[in-house]
DNA sequence: TCTGGGGTCCTAGGACCC
DNA sequence: TCTGGGGTCCTAGGACCC
């Protein structure tokens, strides 16, 4: 037994769909997949859908009729559902061990302690029994002496048959056995790119990239892909820094459910976003220095006249204030706007952000006192009634260029009204337990 | 007809400084 | 004919991740 620090990977399996099933059981066992917004691709699968060669990622549109021969069952993100259930996981993971790295929205390291050396695949089935058991999520473990090892063993828990959910690579042999197993592109960090160069020097497994000349890979693949071979070669050199809540730039942007034309629908697209964003800004009680403006046409459209242009503006003094971003933001779209192309998306995107604590006030820029409060009320009512209960005018009441949701779930753990109901209908509702109109 | 959204890190090169 | 050397900071773009 190794007196080495462990890592642990847990990853919840197809967690979109295991949340979609979590309230509707019927679906365990059957084909299901989840859709991006705009019901444009589809992100998640279940592994009944990925036996039928559905790709990640794949056009939702090229899929359909795959789709309606095999009845796989369709729903458009809800990442109301999704974001509640995973900080539930997440939680119970904290309660189970002291040092917990969350990663991303289905994924968290925990940290070992050598004192849990004995009989870890006992202990990782327990951690997964637990989560079960709390949040009704299945979930994988992979563990090993680095990150990026205990990524490539959670990979096999969840696909090798007899894991059943757990891998621990604690021996040599067992690891270079494994490594030996996996494509290049399937380790964390090595991309595309990076095969393709691998491959023209003949490295296809990751064997044969733990075993890779040093410094040709400081060359080829900078000082990250040097980062990811130390740590094939159990050298943890990889952290994860969540002591970073705090975003360093914001983006909120979304592609329309039809083609835009008019300046008028553009300007409400962008106060929406721009409104959300300055949201997510005060949240995380940040100033923005920085504001980018950007618009664009179709790619896919090879057929029409492509445009895509983004312009850089300054703002007076770091602010948060929505009004004070709203301004700039569409006097910018005003400048980038052309007539004469189909829009497919325009967005925003924050940057220099700063501690609204270490805020540098301006010596000649006005200090707007009164904005503050005001979007400390706004903030407040939404939080308390629910989003946009209070909205800027300027981000439009019909709406009519927001993207396609046509298979949204309810919103079942975070909405009074879509709680789901045992023993009688709902009433009044069609099916989507929901008390206000989807629309405004 | 229909192709997501939101992040991070690294590097090279230019501007600027003494 | 001859034209330094070494820094830092910023930005755009590439690559990658989920």
């Amino acid at each position: 037994m190794s007196r080495q620090k462990l890592f642990a990977l847990v990853d919840c399996n197809n967690f979109y769909v295991s949340c979609e099933r979590l309230f509707r059981p019927g679906l365990n066992g059957r084909p299901v997949v989840v859709l991006s917004n705009n019901d444009g691709c589809i992100i998640a699968r279940s592994n009944e859908a990925k036996a039928l060669g559905i790709q990640m990622g794949a056009p939702y549109f090229k899929t359909r009729e795959l789709i309606r021969r095999h009845a796989v069952e369709v729903f458009s993100s809800n990442y109301a559902l999704y974001g509640d259930l995973s900080s539930r996981v997440m939680e119970v993971l904290q309660q189970l061990e002291s040092e917990v790295e969350i990663y991303s929205i289905d994924e968290a390291f925990l940290s070992l302690p050598p004192s849990r050396f004995i009989d870890l695949p006992n202990h990782c089935r327990a951690i997964r029994e637990r989560v079960r058991q709390c949040v009704g999520i299945p979930v994988s473990l992979g563990v090993a002496s680095t990150r990026t090892l205990a990524k490539i063993a959670n990979q096999s828990a969840k696909k090798d048959p007899g894991r059943a959910g757990v891998c621990c690579l604690e021996s040599p042999a067992a690891i270079d056995e494994l490594l030996a197993r996996t494509a290049v592109g399937d380790i964390w960090g090595i991309g595309p790119r990076s095969v393709d160069k691998l491959r023209r020097r003949g490295i296809t497994t990751g064997l044969q990239l733990k075993q890779v000349d040093e410094n040709w890979v400081r060359c080829q693949l900078t000082i990250s892909g040097l980062r990811t071979v130390m740590e094939l070669r159990g050298i943890s050199c990889i952290e994860i820094d969540d002591s970073r809540i705090r975003k360093q730039s914001l983006v909120c942007s979304r592609s329309f459910g039809r083609p835009v034309t008019e300046l008028s629908e553009l300007r409400e697209a962008l106060s929406a976003y721009v409104s959300r964003a300055a949201e997510k800004l005060r949240a995380q009680s940040s100033l923005a220095s920085c504001l980018h403006v950007f618009l664009l046409t179709n790619r896919f459209r090879s057929d029409l006249p492509q445009y895509s242009r983004h312009l850089t503006l300054s703002l007076a003094g770091p602010s948060s204030s929505t009004p004070s971003l709203l301004r700039p933001a569409l006097k910018g779209l005003e400048q980038l706007f052309k007539t004469g192309y189909s829009y497919k998306k325009v967005g925003v995107m924050l940057t220099g952000l700063v501690p609204a604590a270490r805020r540098q006030l301006s010596l000649f820029a006005p200090q707007a006192a009164s904005d503050t409060t005001l979007m400390l009320a706004m903030d407040q009512i939404n939080h308390r009634w629910g989003r946009d209960t209070l909205y800027y005018a300027g981000t439009g009441q019909e709406r009519a260029w927001a993207g396609r949701q046509a298979f949204e779930s309810p919103a079942y753990t975070t909405d009074w009204e879509a709680l789901p109901r045992v023993g009688s209908e709902p009433s009044g509702v069609n099916g989507k337990g929901r008390l206000r109109p989807t629309g405004r």
